[in-house]
DNA sequence: CTGCAACTTGAAGTGAACTTCAACTCAAGG
DNA sequence: CCTTGAGTTGAAGTTCACTTCAAGTTGCAG
């Protein structure tokens, strides 16, 4: 067996077939037909499949994930190494959002349990109160500076 | 200045009007009308609106935080200790969320880097792949046993 | 070669979380 | 008083990420 039917490979990603043909209309995996005009999938889609679900998770839209695969080389498959590369900025994002995460665990108590939280001057949603006048509301925790 | 009109309580907490009737109509906060039947916000309402941002960063749906909120004294205005022990209780799912970012970071290098990020056998996606035959797919580290 | 599960398509439906619109009313400064 | 910006409503529209459906086609076991 060298290529996977759209079942086969749904039961082996996890995900339903008709997420797998959302994710090839909208460029995000790749498939061969055969003659009959059935999609066949290489294993090596798999991982492409994986990085998506891993980075639903980190919450990046589908729109953000095609970006970071279209950076994979379309013309070969990917080795190791284009992986690793992926990953690795990847693993930025993941530690900028746990950081962002580890604050929010670290203030939360103590900025909701108290009085501050107004959501206009708290070190949690304004920390070093420097954009005071950039527009009000709790930008800086919710979208933070670093990153777009 | 006692309580805030819909544009100012919008503005101090960086979340639209519109935004702010449809939490209200969901019954995720409350306001009350003036004779003119216009909303007034009383400022106590900003640390809702706050717990509800912060709550949707952790990735938890309306539906859940307003059960959440639901747990708030309905007759009086919450208490900072009223607060502390909700937050408190968010904590923990920050902590879970965290921990799982961690192994996502801890492991996607290697994993995605090395050919066995299939999907089916991967100490990533299957720890101890106990499950295996609990139907296939990213099921553990999507879905992580621990919760819901 | 037949039967049937698995596949194909485009179109429409879903649910979450809002936003936009139209038509109207209110509040407050000059 | 009058104007004007801000607020009101219900209904409809939007985006994202899919799922469901109907009607038809393919692949393979028997």
């Amino acid at each position: 067996m060298e290529t996977l039917t759209i079942g086969d490979f749904a039961a082996r990603s996890g995900v339903a077939p008709s997420a797998l043909r959302y994710y090839e209309r909208e460029g995000l995996i790749h498939s061969t037909r055969t003659s009959g005009n059935q999609r066949r999938y290489e294993r090596t889609e798999l991982r492409r499949v994986a990085f998506i679900r891993i980075a639903q998770q980190v919450g990046v839209s589908l729109d953000e994930i095609r970006a970071a695969l279209a950076e994979l080389p379309e013309n070969r498959t990917p080795t190791r190494a284009d992986w690793a590369r992926l990953s690795d900025r990847w693993r930025h994002r993941l530690e900028e959002k746990i950081a962002l995460m580890q604050r929010l665990r670290d203030d939360l108590s103590g900025c909701i349990g108290c009085g501050c939280l107004s959501l206009h001057r708290c070190k949690l949603i304004n920390p070093g109160d420097a954009l005071a006048g950039e527009g009000p509301g709790a930008r800086i925790l919710l979208n933070p500076p670093s990153g777009t």
